[in-house]
DNA sequence: ATGAAAGCGCTAACAT
DNA sequence: ATGTTAGCGCTTTCAT
């Protein structure tokens, strides 16, 4: 179309045109004052900053971006920005990506691959440089494909992709499940139950199909906890789909139900707090009653009484490491694809005791 | 410059022009097919769709916005993203925002005006149809005065701004602190003590020089709730600048101090959390030795034991009504600015009790 | 219904 | 050092 770019409110942009106009010197030379290259002298650079000043002139970074190709926009899709685990991921990487003079364009997926595949599209027509997801599936990797194929740097975080070889930084959630589980066995616990509210079809657990890969290693982690010491069938203890029945009914169920579970090994802090509320409101008391011991150290977890045992994971640290991957792909980096897994460390409180009776 | 548009891998990007060469019409009829605007047959439509997809097109949002002046996109800047209440009000954004079409891009201004400023022009260069901002500081409005003349809408949030007369959706903050601190008034306490993290210059505390207009407005209540039972010297009690001298440390200081403060008015969760730790690092008891009541709802302080008294915001609210706002003003609706005051709700729980001995 | 062409604000060859 | 000009991908008159 045609009509100059008016801003909202019915007055017209000031351009570069405008300010070259005003400082009488060619559209290039003002752009070239503006944008802070090519060679100016000084005198000229002064009155044309002189006259950008005087009229208010704002540079428009999308016709920037269409002559340069480049917006110095990060993409970034989580699941749920009210998570703080995503909350603190996404600072860790906006803290990077604004270090780098990159800015950040943020979108929930709600867990949701339809959802995700929206949120990827825009990030993509609005020619993000790179994108940062931590995917809703690791399983269906669609989404993860066409950010490929339209040619963007892709670096994923949280969750690993099968068959998706980009840079992706994940936890030891493997290790820190077995670890975190072996407390509860080593203080006598067999009925151990683990609860994520991922997504999962049917009622038998197969890790492969566990949307996110990182609850599948924990998963992992903690059948190889439980088969060390030989409890029978233990992917029966293993909880997926929690929000269906939702955390505190299904932890009601198992503790009074047929189950006699006495631990829990929450795999995220907000099924940890479920839990949590459930023991209390069933009069019962962790751990005397029942064990708890949870990924992440959120807040809560340290001054509820008893403090709640946790596997805490590096989360800015992983958005932090996101984003320089991305950075470095965007930058030109041709490396083949690294997976950075980062340490877990466990904080110990007093949420584990040996069964009771 | 002239070199065409191509992926950060190399590959060129697919045009309009290319799917319309592909298709064998027009630019324009591509462009009207692709949009879905203007006047298509049937049939071209069809090839013009095939070709698109069989080139995996992906529309340019960016060369749209130039075109046309608008990006659909809000940009949203708060203190911090990882604390709980700007994340709730900013997915409380997110989904009005979604459900109208518009993306939103995030800026964390760490409660600091330059930082701020600079988030501000990111977003006004990347020319977002409106801004919402949670302004860092209520007294210093240059920079929301940088928004206004540049003439995209604005709306403030949690915040309001002296003499900017924009949208502005807040809490109703004095009057819930006049209540939270009756509480502790009610229980007996006399030395109670307002803790918030708000910059602050000067010893003395003005009111009107209090950066964020909530917590300018929460000290009102508070000073309300202690003149009205004929506290002398209500202001000495109000503790600003928190974070120079740490949360715990100023807290310690206070109760074992000679001030003798026996209940401590927490002028957010963050805050409360510090007190709680401090008050328990004491070996002190919460109600026993140290009343504590607090704004926001936050997680811990349902499972805290004991249960810390709040007074609880609507902030998904406080967020999507600023969404709505803004949307409205973008859409050209021209009336005079309104400031919504939503009600803020007390949650009591156990830790409020009259003072020791 | 379709096409030709101009223009959004900027950058980058290519002159001079 | 400065200017001229073309062009990024799209939308939008204006013709036909």
């Amino acid at each position: 179309m045609s009509e100059p770019a008016m801003t909202p409110n019915g007055r017209r942009e000031v351009t570069v045109s405008d300010v070259a106009a005003a400082a009488r010197v060619s559209k290039a030379t003002a752009a070239r004052a503006l944008g802070d290259y090519g060679a100016v002298s000084e005198a000229v650079r002064d009155r044309v900053l002189a006259a950008s000043d005087r009229l208010g002139y704002r540079p428009n970074a999308l016709a920037r971006t269409m002559s340069t190709g480049r917006s110095n926009t990060l993409g970034i899709v989580v699941g749920d920005i009210e998570n703080p685990f995503f909350a603190q991921a996404t600072r860790g990487a906006a803290d990077v990506a604004n270090a780098a003079g990159f800015d950040l364009i943020l979108s929930n997926s709600d867990e949701d691959s339809e959802i995700e595949a929206k949120a990827i599209g825009v990030q993509l027509a609005k020619r993000v440089d790179g994108l940062l997801v931590a995917s809703a599936s690791s399983v269906d990797t669609t989404n993860l494909r066409t950010v490929i194929d339209a040619g963007r740097p892709l670096v994923l975080f949280d969750r690993a992709a099968h068959g998706v070889e980009v840079d992706t930084v994940i936890a030891a959630n493997r290790s820190g499940a077995r670890e975190l589980t072996s407390l509860l066995v080593d203080a006598g616990h067999r009925r151990i139950a683990f609860i994520s509210t991922i997504d999962h079809p049917g009622g038998v657990v197969r890790l492969d199909d566990i949307s996110s890969s990182s609850v599948a290693e924990r998963v992992e982690g903690f059948l190889d906890a439980l088969a060390a010491v030989g409890v029978p069938d233990p992917e029966a203890h293993v909880h997926l789909n929690a929000r269906r029945e939702g955390v505190e009914q299904l932890t009601r169920r198992l503790i009074t139900g047929g189950t006699g579970t006495t631990a829990i090994v929450a795999s995220d802090s907000l099924v940890a707090l479920g839990v949590y509320r459930a023991v209390r409101e069933l009069g019962l008391q962790i751990p005397r009653d029942v064990s708890l011991v949870a990924f992440d150290d959120a807040d809560w977890t340290g001054v509820a009484t008893p403090g709640i045992t946790v596997m805490a994971q590096p989360i800015h640290e992983i958005g932090a490491a996101a984003a320089e991957l991305l950075i470095r792909r965007i930058r030109g980096d041709g490396r083949p694809a690294v997976t950075r897994v980062l340490k877990q460390h466990l904080i110990e409180r007093e949420s584990v005791a040996p069964p009771a009776g």
